[in-house]
DNA sequence: ATTAATATATAAAGAATATATAAAATACAT
DNA sequence: ATGTATTTTATATATTCTTTATATATTAAT
């Protein structure tokens, strides 16, 4: 399973320490940054599902550092701050932190508002999964998202193995992919003995979405190589 | 210029009225409810950028409050209380708030937390089918706030984790959900023994809503994968 | 070209797996 | 206590996968 990402950024060992025990606690990944420059480059490289930032870094604002983060992505960043006063949290709230925490804080509020920053950042993550998950060619057509597949806008039934070999097919149009290759990425065995399995599947599939099979349009046998998606 | 419609739902005239107050200073547009259902109510026809919320109410739980609001939107909830037990907090936000103050509190971070949710509401965009309180599908409708469903007309009972079920393959109506994410969001639990009583409930579910179960209308099975809702 | 050797397509039977659903057992709530 | 909801268990049914067999096509050799 996918564990969050946190980047923490943090000078003081002991706060730093108890949120690494915390994370880890929770089943978290986590990686620190012990200063602003550190954090604008791991905010790009690690790319976080949330950041956790504290105000009171030696060698930059923490301000500016939002202001940066901000300028290219909307990854939650959760303020840990020393300073309870109004001005400060207005601040940085303002300049697109999305909460702020004081010291001393508790525990279990901290990780609540953890989640509720990583809730907000995996909701908004499926809308834009969504639209750019089709796969067309012609008169075939492969709906990732909800799992069909249509010949000429019909949609038609193929089974968990001839999807995902289709599947397979697809993302690699124009590429010939040999018969092992092709067994070890859909059966994850290359026990050649199911070379046989595969011809099977191979017609099955033809006959599915092929008008005539023995001259096919879209899937190409490379005789004693394997098989090829071709872009019509 | 467009003002932010905000719901503030209080009891309390002193904390209201301040509210108020604070609100109109700033330009935002406000709508006040004094009881849970009341709010409920408001929630749907008012349409607000923004909710307030008092967890103290006299007719009705908070967390079922939000847990209601929730149930057909994101729309920000920010919840105000008197109480600052750690326990309040999460579970507040566990329901679905994005944010908790606790009584007394600063204008001004009030203000900037408030800008905060309205930032992002804006940056979400606008959601078409995510923001209604009824669900209709072909002759399958779902009244999320009252809670009920109905089929041709009629309403028909459903235990609490079928009606979980039925809300979660409606709203994400066309995508294929497999097995484990059904069992995560409705169970909140991944022991991948459940599935057989996913199945017993799915089969009750699909008695309940479907004219022939052996031909469904509604929900699909996709062998060895999950099941989809299907816009008819 | 003709023949032999090899590779592929595909139908059909058999084995393995997944699903639907009834019914019993357990847990839960009022 | 009683009724309702959920989980477990068992089993028939349906679907999918593999194997086998055979016809056809392709390649290689003479």
């Amino acid at each position: 399973m996918y564990k969050q990402k946190i980047l923490i950024i943090e000078d003081d060992p002991a706060i730093s320490n108890l949120i690494k025990t915390t994370l880890e606690t929770q089943n978290y990944q986590y990686h620190t940054a012990k200063t602003g420059s550190e954090a604008i480059i791991d905010a790009v490289s690690y790319n976080p599902d949330a950041i956790i930032l504290d105000l009171g870094l030696p060698d930059m604002d923490g301000v500016t550092i939002i202001n940066k983060v901000r300028s290219w992505t909307n990854t939650p960043i959760i303020v840990v701050s020393a300073r309870s006063e109004d001005q400060d949290k207005v601040e940085a709230l303002d300049a697109g932190a999305d909460d702020y925490i004081t010291k001393p804080f508790s525990i279990d509020e901290f990780l609540a508002r953890l989640r509720v920053a990583l809730r907000r950042k995996n909701s908004e993550g499926e809308k834009s999964d969504t639209n750019n998950s089709v796969y067309v060619n012609g008169g075939l057509k492969i709906d990732y998202v909800a799992g069909c597949v249509y010949v000429d806008e019909n949609e038609i039934h193929l089974t968990p193995i001839e999807y995902k070999l289709l599947c397979l097919l697809a993302k690699n149009t124009g590429k010939v992919l040999t018969h092992n290759y092709i067994l070890k990425e859909v059966w994850g065995s290359v026990i050649a003995s199911d070379t046989p399995s595969l011809r099977v599947f191979m017609a099955t599939l033809r006959k599915k979405i092929e008008k005539d099979t023995s001259n096919p349009q879209y899937i190409q046998t490379h005789i004693s190589v394997g098989y090829r998606m071709i872009k019509v």
